[in-house]
Formats: structure tokens, C-alpha cells, sequence
DNA sequence: AGAGAGCTGATTGGCGGGGT
DNA sequence: ACCCCGCCAATCAGCTCTCT
């Protein structure tokens, strides 16, 4: 025996339930004035007596923005799963995005081409509203790419690699300054230091600060 | 009569599928 | 190969109704 499929239920199908027009619904749920409070009230419960919930395929066909932010990183999955600070970031991107009904969408990269691609894809077929970029490097590709297309961006990195995107970066020289002057001011003498990959902006930025420190 | 609130309904968009 | 249609939510010009 084949289960039959539930019929999926539209903005008309609300619409017709609650008496109203399928503008009317989208004023409700786009909590756009112009509607009554009584109406509204009509629609959302019609709404909840269907079980709709709006079809993100149709919202973005009718040329509204995407509830969708890429993420691309450029680390093989298994080295990203042991990285803690990706695990605390991806967690704390994805708590902020779900107050605002939004969906992160991340991909894993071989390398800053790819990447490239990736992010062009993703916005000229509409998958992303903007996109989060991470691991910046001298002269990153990257921005060029955003001032071309368009693509709204928020760059985690210093402003000196992030060529004017609005950019969000942690302190790296002086975290690298003080905790070197901390060491010292305990007698130590001899400081080693691991750090990540030299092609990596913030590398640059904490050996330098290191070396100077 | 005029203003404003509340609401309607045609239009728009990208793409796949069907018809010619 | 080309054209047309349907999918479905958002938009906004314009309509109806109520109030002053």
C-alpha cells in the first residue's frame, strides 16, 4: 500500500481559508501594515489549520532577498572537524542566522580558485543573500570578486587584508605582543611559536607581531 | 468631499515540461 | 528548435469603504 502524498498547501490555499486576497496573506507574514489586527489574527490562524509555511523556492523566484548566507572554507573535513575554533564559529553564525529564520549554507573548498567559483555560483543562481568570508591573504582574490559582483559580505579579517569590506577581526598583533611580554616578564627567554599557515593573512599578521614583540 | 485605512488582483520572476 | 504555460510568493497601483 503507497501512502497518498499530502497535497502542498499555498499562500492561496490560506488565503481562500481566511476569506482574504493572497496579498493580504503576505502583508501578514511579512508583518507589513495595511492589514487589520482581526484579519491578520484570521490569517495566521488559517495558516496554522493548514500546516503552510512559505516555500522559500517561490520567495526567491519572485525576486525577493534569500534567507541564506555561504560560508566557503578552505580545509579538507576531517582537519575541520578538529579545529575548535571553526566548530565555536559555525555554531555561533548559525545561533544569530536562526533568530532571523535564515539557513547558513557552508562548503568545504580544495583551495581560494575554488572558493572563488563557489561564491560566484552561489550568487548569480541566487542560492546566497550574502556570503561570510574567512582566511583572507595578501592580495585575496576575493575582493575584487565581491566589488564585481555585488555580493553583500562580511570579511573576518584585518581591514589591511579585507580591502574595505565591512570587515569583523580580532586583535591579533597585540594578542601576539602581550602574551610574548607575558612570557617574558616570567623570566622565560627562549619563546617558540606554532602557528597556522603562512599564506594566511592573520599568520602574517601574529608573526610579525611576534618577531617585533 | 476628502482623507486614510483596508484590501484586491494583475504582474513579475527563472525554469522545466509539454505542445507544435 | 521554438513557443507557451504553470508553478507560487511578493509587490504595488488602484479600488472600496468608513469616518470626519
Amino acid at each position: 500500500m503507497t501512502a497518498t502524498p499530502t497535497p502542498r498547501v499555498t499562500i492561496k490555499d490560506v488565503a481562500a481559508r481566511a476569506g482574504v486576497s493572497k496579498g493580504a496573506v503576505s502583508l501578514a507574514f511579512n508583518h507589513k501594515p495595511g492589514l487589520s489586527e482581526a484579519t491578520r489574527d484570521r490569517i495566521f490562524r488559517a495558516a496554522r489549520e493548514l500546516g503552510w509555511a512559505p516555500n522559500l523556492t517561490a520567495r526567491t523566484l519572485a525576486g525577493s532577498r534569500v534567507d541564506v548566507v555561504g560560508l566557503a572554507v578552505c580545509r579538507p573535513a576531517r582537519v575541520l572537524g578538529l579545529e575548535p575554533w571553526y566548530m565555536e564559529f559555525v555554531s555561533g553564525v548559525e545561533s544569530v542566522l536562526a533568530e532571523h529564520s535564515s539557513s547558513l549554507l557552508l562548503r568545504l573548498v580544495r583551495n581560494l580558485d575554488e572558493e572563488v567559483g563557489v561564491q560566484e555560483s552561489w550568487w548569480r543562481g541566487r542560492q546566497i543573500g550574502g556570503s561570510i568570508l574567512v582566511d583572507f591573504r595578501a592580495d585575496d582574490p576575493r575582493v575584487g570578486l565581491v566589488e564585481r559582483l555585488g555580493l553583500p559580505v562580511v570579511a573576518v579579517g584585518h581591514p589591511s587584508l579585507t580591502g574595505g569590506l565591512t570587515s569583523v577581526w580580532t586583535d591579533d598583533a597585540t594578542a601576539v605582543t602581550e602574551a610574548v611580554r607575558y612570557l617574558a616578564a616570567l623570566g622565560h627567554r627562549r619563546i617558540a611559536r606554532l602557528g597556522g599557515a603562512a599564506a594566511l593573512g592573520h599568520t602574517g599578521i601574529r608573526t610579525a607581531a611576534f618577531d617585533e614583540a
